[in-house]
DNA sequence: AATGAATGAGCATTCATTCAT
DNA sequence: AATGAATGAATGCTCATTCAT
């Protein structure tokens, strides 16, 4: 289980660290979450193989759906937000000699990683987003806030340095977005158990879009 | 509700047609099996839309989740599995001015248009192929069977005859499953209230996606 | 299935005679009856095995209950009180010679072949007759009028003639019937299976009895 | 309500004492299974009479089934094996100038007390056992290692001094146990209303069996 | 007469949640 | 904080019965 890093950035991110009871039930709830789906998935099994009584889940989430909320939503704002901060994007501004394909390439390295370690937690995000309006709104909310406005800037900056063509940045950003987020699906959901070779994967995946995105 | 033309196909594709209550329940279980998964969805709520009583579902599907199956199946083989019949890769091979933008450019629009008549079965098959083995290994011999060999052959095709980079066929044909389904989960599923200038959109995936796998 | 026979009584007993769905509806229902308890089986069950359709069921025994009743009924009608009759009775008087050891060996061997031959429905008439007043009162009337008054005509009968033991006539039929209710109930219930030496088992069986019952 | 010694020999026996709700749950059961048989009763009737809710039935005893055997069986290994133990076997050898009709005497007294306590279980038991596989092989095991060997050992003795008769042991034992349970079911089943001259009925009937069994 | 689709009340069981301890 | 017994609404499913064909 490489659940039980999602302790450490809680706590982190949170002003109340987790008791040792609270970890055991979330660690038990995002690994049957993600292999289940919230709604198959009941409170008693999440207790049982937590460790704890059924009671005790209440006490801590009052309710099953902010169970899942308490494991979802701060993923999002901790680990989705932050992939564009200012001072990484000020960094690329910055560096003279940068190019779109370094930009992705750096991205895609840093959310790999990520994915890498919280797959689980990810699944469950994916499945139930479309289904609870709090995720929803929270999403597009971070999206449209923080990912959104600073992938543009990002974008027009290397239009401008005549690095990739002038077609709509909306159209580079989503070209972007699906070459990545397909490259992870492809690699951790849909095909786990392939022997991947990935830095050449991912070399040629990112070499492609980049021989589409440059002027020539 | 865009779903009452699942009867046309389906009755075109199986032995016994649908009766009239067969229809209400298919058309409800769709349309809410959709909105709020398989598993959050109960049969009351199915045959209170449907206008049937509880007892007919099960008449007809002896339980829920052969319901789902009756759905999702054939929307399967009747749809996936057919979009690269014998006869289309024939037609690609003998053209002798195709190219393999031509090719990817027909998918796109004859997929586009099946995805927006049939929405709400592949939002369901998409979230429940997770959870369910026979989803899952019936699409895995559709795809293992039907699409990968063919689509595979059209890339190697179309790397001999230079058309297109020679990368391994297998990144090819993910990098461009990828575009074409980010595409198509963009326009319908992430901003679907976008007003989308859907040909320019797809010409312009299809410019960079092509361009990025042309020799040069 | 040795049920087939029920056909020639209840034709030989009703006005109107079985068609031949009924008759398949009575035979799979005395089956699983017998095997299940009338309860625990399904209507659906029945016609499946009769192979005829549910409805048809209802069409000629309008309630799951009536097929049981219009079952055991008959069967108690027309076995468990004729086995008294007033030929029968009148003939033992007679026989000058004839004793009570004669009387009850007639009786168990003209029960015997019948109990072999209808075991099914005589079980689903010991089990039913418990929870279903009209079995119940049919019983306790046949019983009463019929048996009970000529059986205890028979006993006084042997009593004046000195053949038995002067104990009152229904302590001297009770532990006749018990031994041979027991006798029948241990053959064919708790031990079909033993091999049973039967004209051995009820010689002894009704020589310990008459024995018990003999003035010495 | 005769049902709430149910509670003394159960706790008596088992390791963890009945709950108040449980023991509710338990003296409903017995009474409505007894009236109107397992399979005819309904969880929700049970919850009902028992005035607790239909979860905690289910809480306590998982299944319907559950609840049933939960009653049954250990009326059968508590009750039943145990009339005839060891020392009371051992006692019926030493005592020299013991019979055979003193032996069934005891066990008719026995016995006697312990049905009028437990009828409504004996009935269930008495139903059921036909149809449900566990309470069967239960029976046939307590019996033919307990009681059976047991009771055979004191036939054969009693036939060794020369009290009863030479027939096979087997049919000693069949008409004995014939003769007890006959006179059970008349007392308590049968004709439960009529005034019994309980003592005097009982006296008979031994009476007139071991005259039966006698020598002579 | 026979069918079998349709019904809706009823079933055993599970569920998220509460609360006294 | 933690428990786990208790709840009763809800669930998926079955049932005996009806009725148009």
């Amino acid at each position: 289980m490489s659940e039980n890093n999602f302790k450490e950035w809680y706590n982190s991110s949170q002003t109340k660290p987790m008791s040792e009871k609270q970890q055991k039930i979330v660690d038990a709830a995002i690994e049957i979450f993600s292999e289940k789906g919230f709604s198959a998935t009941s409170t008693s099994e999440i207790a049982k193989k937590a460790g704890v009584a059924e009671g005790t889940i209440f006490r801590h989430y009052s309710t099953k759906k902010n169970l899942l909320l308490s494991i979802v939503m701060p993923a999002m704002t901790n680990y989705i937000a932050p992939f564009l901060t200012k001072s990484f994007v000020a960094e690329v501004f910055q560096q003279e000699h940068s190019s779109y394909e370094g930009f992705i390439r750096t991205i895609l390295q840093n959310r790999y990683d990520f994915v890498k370690e919280h797959l689980s937690v990810l699944k469950i995000f994916a499945q139930e987003v479309f289904y609870h309006d709090e995720l929803q709104d929270q999403f597009k909310e971070t999206f449209t806030e923080e990912v959104y406005p600073k992938f543009l800037d990002v974008i027009v900056h290397f239009q401008e340095k005549g690095d990739i063509i002038d077609v709509s940045p909306q159209i580079v950003l989503r070209m972007t977005m699906t070459t990545l987020i397909g490259f992870i699906i492809s690699r951790f959901i849909v095909l786990p158990n392939n022997d991947w070779d990935d830095d050449l994967e991912m070399e040629k995946t990112i070499h492609i879009l980049i021989s589409g995105l440059k002027k020539r």
